[in-house]
DNA sequence: ATTATAAATGAGTCGTAATCATTTTTATGC
DNA sequence: GCATAAAAATGATTACGACTCATTTATAAT
């Protein structure tokens, strides 16, 4: 009976999650009542404190689980033997989609990094899921389709940083998945290829020339 | 006297949205308590809600404010009679900068946004803070610098969308400004320009290099 | 001075997260 | 089966903090 037992508790909390899932979706993190949730999961009250410490740590369970499942679905969503460009295609393509699916369970993970106290953490399973991406990443700096002259986290800053922000961008114009954006991320990417000093043997990069030009004229306006 | 009169009011406002700044930044939004926020301004409990309606209205006017006089400042980093390019790099630098000097304060704005009830609205000050990218990046469409076959929103996404999650990286390495991020986006932004993408693949522009020589030299003769 | 109006106060209300003494359910030994 | 112990669940109660409002204090008007 040992087993039973367990999985009635396993269903118990999932039953929970699940409930605390729809309502903190529904009515975000404040409008969210620990009796609604209780009530929707078929337990007491008090229930649900033997499950989690508090509504914090349920919120934390909450997006936790979802960026869990987030993973899964982006490692299913990824073609094993497909080009680099074409898993990050996939990948990107992936994730705008989710991102506007489930916009608000995006926007209540900022909340669960914030612990009341200070200094805003980093989630493992968002850690974990950055995973994905730079085992893309660093496939193709390997197979030499992409330099390594740039710190992967930076490019993963570009690619998720966008992806939000436009994802954030096309739900509150009620609009849906864009594909443009996909392609115009894709394209930007094109300069992360290495082909650019094959062409340019000189070593003479007018990207750089123009950031020094640049920088000189920051000083100058400065003085 | 009615004019003391006002300025005493404003002055009580002031001190209440300060102590709600600090309060705010050193506690996070739930950590925060009114009587707190009270004591620091100086002024009975009551008195807060005579100003503002409730500690999410609040909250607001902190943020609003935030962006206003990031805006003003952003304003101000920008040399007027630079290049575009020189420009964006103003901008890109001092948005990294205020992100990394004012983590807290961006991190509560998110919480801003989200009203109890249903849409995360898009803050009317944050769309007058973006409007200051907008503008510069017209002028290059316009100067023919950029190539309009983008829509500028797409841009906007990248451009904030990468600053953004970058301050995070830096903040939660401890690390502080880090300008190889500015550099990198604006070699990304390198991609915009209409002729890097037919002719010259590497972004190798002698007229461009010249402009900038020449805008150097003007401002030499004159100093 | 007197009165009216506006502003400020803080003790008290109210809603909700979290607790805990009590009850119910489940497992174990004979 | 029954007795007993342990585990799980319950919901009335507590604690705490946002917000209110009857009262007091300050300011302006005549």
């Amino acid at each position: 009976m040992a087993d039973t037992q367990r999985q009635r508790l396993e269903a118990r909390e999932d039953a929970i999650l699940a409930a605390a899932t729809t309502v903190f979706s529904e009515s975000g993190v404040d409008g969210a009542r620990m009796a609604e949730i209780a009530r929707r999961a078929d337990v007491a009250e008090g229930t649900v404190y033997l499950y989690y410490k508090n509504k914090h740590e349920l919120l934390e369970a909450v997006v936790d689980r979802f960026w869990r499942e987030l993973t899964k679905g982006a490692i299913a969503a990824i073609s094993e033997g497909a080009s680099v460009s074409q898993q990050l295609h996939e990948l990107a393509s992936y994730h705008l989609q989710s991102l506007i699916d489930d916009f608000k369970i995006v926007e209540i993970t900022s909340r669960a990094r914030m612990r009341h106290g200070e200094p805003g953490r980093q989630l493992p399973q968002i850690r974990e899921y950055v995973r994905v991406f730079d085992a893309i990443m660093q496939r193709g700096i390997d197979l030499r389709e992409f330099s390594a002259d740039t710190a992967i986290w930076q490019i993963r800053d570009v690619f998720y940083g966008t992806l939000e922000h436009s994802a954030r961008t096309l739900v509150l114009r009620d609009q849906g998945f864009d594909p443009s954006v996909i392609d115009h991320l894709m394209r930007l990417f094109e300069q992360y290829r290495p082909s650019s000093q094959a062409d340019n043997p000189s070593g003479l990069d007018a990207s750089e020339i123009m950031q020094a030009l640049s920088r000189i004229e920051t000083k100058l306006s400065q003085s």
